[in-house]
DNA sequence: CTGTTAGCGCTTTCAG
DNA sequence: CTGAAAGCGCTAACAG
């Protein structure tokens, strides 16, 4: 039940060396030579050495650990960039830890003390629905830490972000409405203080126009985009919006939510309403055929998102200039006359 | 684009006193007066003091983490059962670090090696599908680190366990099949080597037995249970086995496969063939209703794993007896008659 | 109640 | 190429 307790002062000891050179050896440094390193090396091995990671980090005043913030890991969009950023993160030797903002500003603000109190290389972060500026942000900078923003962004420059391009992505699948003659199409729309949902708006509002249809403010229906907010927007529908025969949803969440309930109202998908929301890639698979998704491909965003904080971890201590990198999205349409639903990996 | 290096020294010094007192009065203890907790706390706050949280542990031999080890994050038990996990930790001043074995054994052992390398305070893991001892934990158990399993483990005893109920759940599963008039259930069943698919398909049997069908060997369906066998499943039924009416999937996932495989088929689920498949709770808000699914909870039981870690972890250095504790499954029916579907929160 | 002292285990000058 | 020595920032005896 003891704490393993073999040090480098031990294996030293045992070879009658010095410290230092253990140190040097076991960083593999070249000021070694090949002979009393393979000594050290197999003597460290017999004695069952184990390096401290707190020590070293201590002195090397570094962790090689990214923090991650995220509003919440049980999304699926969410769980899929972890797992990019973890995989990178994984092969370029750094350890990831994981945080849920829970969408309160309060919480992510705390965690970001937190993961600079733990003295995270670098952090990665999509921010709640609460966040409208980086204010909490500035304790990172001052630090020095690198910070990566993702899929959510407040709008102000000097940031690096990893985004997709919601503008066309909602764009292309009121285009994709149209295509399939709708004519009155209602948009399940999020905050509208988050650019991401702002952008997605647009991305709507646009497409009519540019297909000669009039935009009709009473379509646009506000929430939090939860599935049970999705599932009153389709009551609402229902019962005051008979003209609707289309839906674009700003998430895939409240696209379910209404879709499960039109269905339990024997509406039929997509003939007599059709849906489009946004999702991210693989959980369509689990989500009904006859939605038409637009693919946000999290766990490509993650590995963008931590390929980009390590370059600039790199980089330090002179800074890179900050970057944006924008995906963008497509539309994946599916239905029940697909031989085969589209597989993906265990997810 | 300095860090902000003020120490417990600096703090000290401007107020002529010494750094043990300040750290005494950041630690809030009870052997310093409340008038100099005041004058440190508000010199420290007006210097932007950070504690240094490595320097810290280094000293305590303690990180106030917790490891946790998971297949893959982004599968929606996983994912859920970390968002108790977090919940749970952050409740009680932990830090969750993240890792995913990506069902490989060789992956598994590293991680615990860095975990320990790391001084986890515990561990909490679910292990891989080629996982078939606890020989990799050796050195977790060595250094006096907790570990609780939760999910999927081994039968060996003297180890703390989240589990399901596997045969309960398989037998009711089977048993509701019976119920609807199934008489021909097939089963597609996870490798054996996991105790967790062993006990999956003893309830399936003994639910047979128990209701007077025999138990057709034919019926059982080997795979690993990605969404790609289960549609393999289902196209081996169609061809080779007419008689099969039902079919008791050991994963949500499989289960999906089968089902859009013969919903792709023109097969009306529940009515020509019945499926029942294990799976997390929320996830099957946004699979299709017609599938009646096991719940099997996962932040539920990353909370219970997480609480019992942490009394372990608060135990030392005299280890409780290890616990195992066992959740009982519910079956979740749903379908299109249903008025409304199963909310969640978000997720 | 506060100060003194001695490290936690490692890395990193600086000498030789 | 290796050794000696100092110290990262904090905590925890032990005195007083």
């Amino acid at each position: 039940m003891q704490t393993n307790n073999v040090t480098i002062h031990d294996i030293a000891a045992a070879l009658k060396i010095d410290s230092s050179t253990v140190s040097r050896a076991l960083n593999n440094s070249p000021r070694v030579t090949q002979k009393t390193k393979q000594r050290i090396w197999a003597k460290a091995q017999e004695m069952g050495y184990q390096r401290n990671v707190l020590a070293s980090n201590l002195r090397k005043n570094k962790t090689n650990t990214i923090g991650v913030i995220i509003p919440r890991i049980s999304r699926f969009f969410f769980s899929s960039a972890i797992e990019g950023i973890e995989e990178t993160a994984f092969e370029n030797g750094y350890n990831v830890i994981m945080c849920q903002s829970l969408e309160k500003l309060e919480r992510e603000t705390n965690l970001v003390q937190t993961l600079v109190a733990n003295r995270v290389d670098g952090i990665i972060l999509s921010i709640s629905m609460e966040t409208l500026d980086y204010e909490h942000m500035e304790l990172a900078r001052k630090n020095g830490i690198p910070t990566v923003f993702f899929d959510r962004h407040c709008d102000i420059p000097g940031n690096n972000n990893v985004l997709l391009n919601d503008y066309q992505g909602s764009f292309d699948a009121t285009d994709h409405l149209v295509s399939q003659g709708c004519r009155n199409i209602a948009h399940l729309a999020g905050p509208r203080d988050l650019k991401l949902y702002q952008n997605r708006f647009n991305g709507y509002k646009e497409a009519l126009e540019k297909n000669g249809l009039p935009f009709q403010p009473d379509l646009v229906i506000d929430s939090n985009l939860m599935e049970e907010d999705g599932a009153n927007a389709a009551q609402k529908i229902l019962e005051t919006l008979p003209q609707v025969d289309g839906i674009f949803s700003a998430n895939d969440v409240a696209a379910v939510g209404a879709m499960q309930f039109l269905k339990g109202k024997n509406i039929k998908i997509p003939d007599e309403i059709a849906i489009v929301g946004f999702s991210n890639g693989p959980t369509s698979s689990v989500i009904d055929p006859a939605l038409t998704t637009v693919d946000q491909s999290g766990k490509k965003m993650g590995r963008l998102a931590t390929e980009l904080l390590i370059k600039q971890i790199n980089a330090k201590p002179i800074p890179l200039a900050p970057e944006t990198i924008i995906l963008e999205p497509t539309l994946i349409q599916r239905d029940s006359t697909q031989k085969k639903p589209t597989i993906h990996p265990n997810t």
